[in-house]
DNA sequence: TTGTATGCGTTATCAT
DNA sequence: ATGATAACGCATACAA
């Protein structure tokens, strides 16, 4: 048998309000005796109160749940950190769903964390472009939710993602001054905002540096090392490359495989670029000089932001665009 | 305003009782007017029921908490998406929580999955042997509890774990086998009992080869890239050896590092094992020959195990020991 | 300074 | 076939 706040006030000798009022800090008008008397039951039969009847109540479950594609996906590790440390630190609890980007699993778990009452959803969609309709029904759950690197194109929502343009043009620029012209381009799939829009990157620092593209050399990528392997091997046996600018780390990856098989040596005849600083960066050489995305930091800002939502009852919508960092590594150098 | 079960009742003009069984599927004796009737009132109104409330009564929350050291260790989002998954399919949600291995957040998050009345708990301990004591404080919670991949020395608790002794002998007589028999050996830290169970392993083999072991080449590593390498550089400069056996992939990626600033070829003149079979595997070359553990079918086994307590209330405890695979790649080769 | 009573939204017991 | 009501464990308005 479970022991509750009823069973504390009979041991104690007094009220279950009393014993309430102290174990919620609420002592103020307490007699030290009592409230000693009262702690030292709750010390002698292990009372946890039951934050189940506390929810019944307050309306809050201190609770909130955090919906990702995969876990696996060795972007969302570092993420779920940063929004759990946050959480942790303001007494929240997180439920971690895998959607593996399916709509009928992200609806289902929306669904569950409104009938679990969580305090608020922090959630990263699919890459492709959702319609409005998709959200409206988390609209009416009124329950506060902050989107995480996907689905900007979604104003009425506050969201964190990344300045995909300001990254792609950071590493575009940064090839562009070690005198590369020749730069590949291996993006992402079609359909998907943010390989878009480092791809506007990339447009925009050629425009600046007034060199014509070629778009010859701009081929679309899956996101997956092999489709940044069949990319490469096409740009480096076809086309006349000095660069190649990957829009993930681990298409780069493939880069260096094809590049490796070819005999072409990064960065001496080849410089590379990704995108992610993926944790394994640091077991490849050479080291890859990429785009760091820092999920951490994405994970916690949501997370704030999703407390200050929940705190302040302000239904202030903002995105917030955080500014990438260029990490250069060993995979770039000069060009002769 | 949210709306609950009188609204529904309200609406449709019958009692809360009769909403109730139909909600949940207990509708038996009711008739199939009234049963649709509801429903149309149900979908109308949005309506979601509170499972705070429904767990009052059924003491039931159909959540599970999973106590991690921390889901950026690779090893862990596999281990992570197989609870999940298992989870999910029983219409459970998981709490994700990430300790750090620090023994004041273990029992914070323990005690807060006590309060929030989870209807289980999966736990990954810290790597040392933990003093009984520890545990005792989580049998009063008397919430069902599966370990998984550390503590099987905690032999009253029910858990999920490799075989690392197996795992040790495997790798070690695949070297063996390879006419390799300086096998050099970077351990984990002394006190760890994975450590202590692979080197077991490595023992039991060169014991069944009937070789004799140089001590002198089994050095202590720390789990880390940075102790792979130091140990390898001590192995490969002042010591004759052929092979080496390091605990854990990252340690193996240190080898790795070290052979290559020496000018050592791997596998023509070092052949390595590592242990974790980590995903960054598919990214370096040669690829390397490693112990896969399947963290993705230890959660699913310990989710399995936690829901057949929960629901039959059997408190047989069982240890299982999971036999662990020899992924062979190309890091080992022959010794000529 | 402390206690009594009400209600949170639901399920379960017992009627009707 | 359906309904009234108690109970789950707690916080809170109101009393004393």
């Amino acid at each position: 048998m479970t022991v509750t706040i009823k069973d504390i006030a009979k041991q104690a000798g007094v009220s279950i309000t009393t014993v309430s009022r102290i174990i919620n800090n609420k002592a103020e008008g307490i007699r030290k005796e009592t409230c000693e008397k009262v702690l030292k039951v709750v010390e002698e039969l292990h009372y946890k109160p039951n934050s189940i009847a506390r929810s019944m109540i307050t309306k809050k479950t201190y609770t909130i749940g955090l919906v990702i594609p995969d876990i696996r996906n060795p972007f969302f590790p570092e993420l779920v950190r940063g929004v759990e440390d946050v959480a942790n630190a303001a007494q929240y609890t997180v439920f971690l769903c895998n959607t593996d980007s399916s709509h009928r699993k992200e609806t289902d778990y929306l669904a569950i964390m409104k009938e679990k009452n969580v305090d608020g959803i922090i959630f990263t969609g699919p890459q492709e472009l959702q319609s409005k309709d998709f959200y409206q029904s988390v609209q009416e759950y009124e329950i506060p939710i902050i989107l995480l690197d996907r689905g900007q194109e979604i104003e009425d929502f506050s969201g964190v993602y990344i300045d995909n343009v300001q990254a792609g043009y950071m590493a575009t620029k940064h090839l562009l001054e070690l005198s590369h012209q020749n730069i590949g381009c291996i993006t992402g799939p079609a359909a998907i905002p943010n390989s878009n829009e480092r791809y506007k990157g990339y447009l925009k620092a050629f425009s600046e540096f007034q060199i014509p593209v070629d778009e010859s050399i701009v081929i679309p990528g899956n996101y997956q090392m092999e489709g940044g392997y069949v990319a490469a091997k096409a740009l480096l046996k076809e086309r006349d490359v000095t660069a190649i600018f990957a829009f993930n780390d681990l298409m780069a990856f493939g880069v260096y495989q094809a590049a490796y098989e070819l005999g072409i040596k990064i960065p001496e005849d080849l410089s590379v670029v990704g995108f992610d600083n993926l944790p394994f960066n640091q077991l490849i050489r050479p080291k890859l000089t990429t785009i760091e995305q820092s999920a951490y930091k994405m994970g916690e800002i949501a997370a704030k932001m999703l407390f200050d939502q929940i705190n302040n009852e302000k239904s202030v919508k903002e995105q917030v665009f955080i500014e990438p960092t260029l990490i250069i590594n060993g995979s770039t150098k000069e060009h002769a």
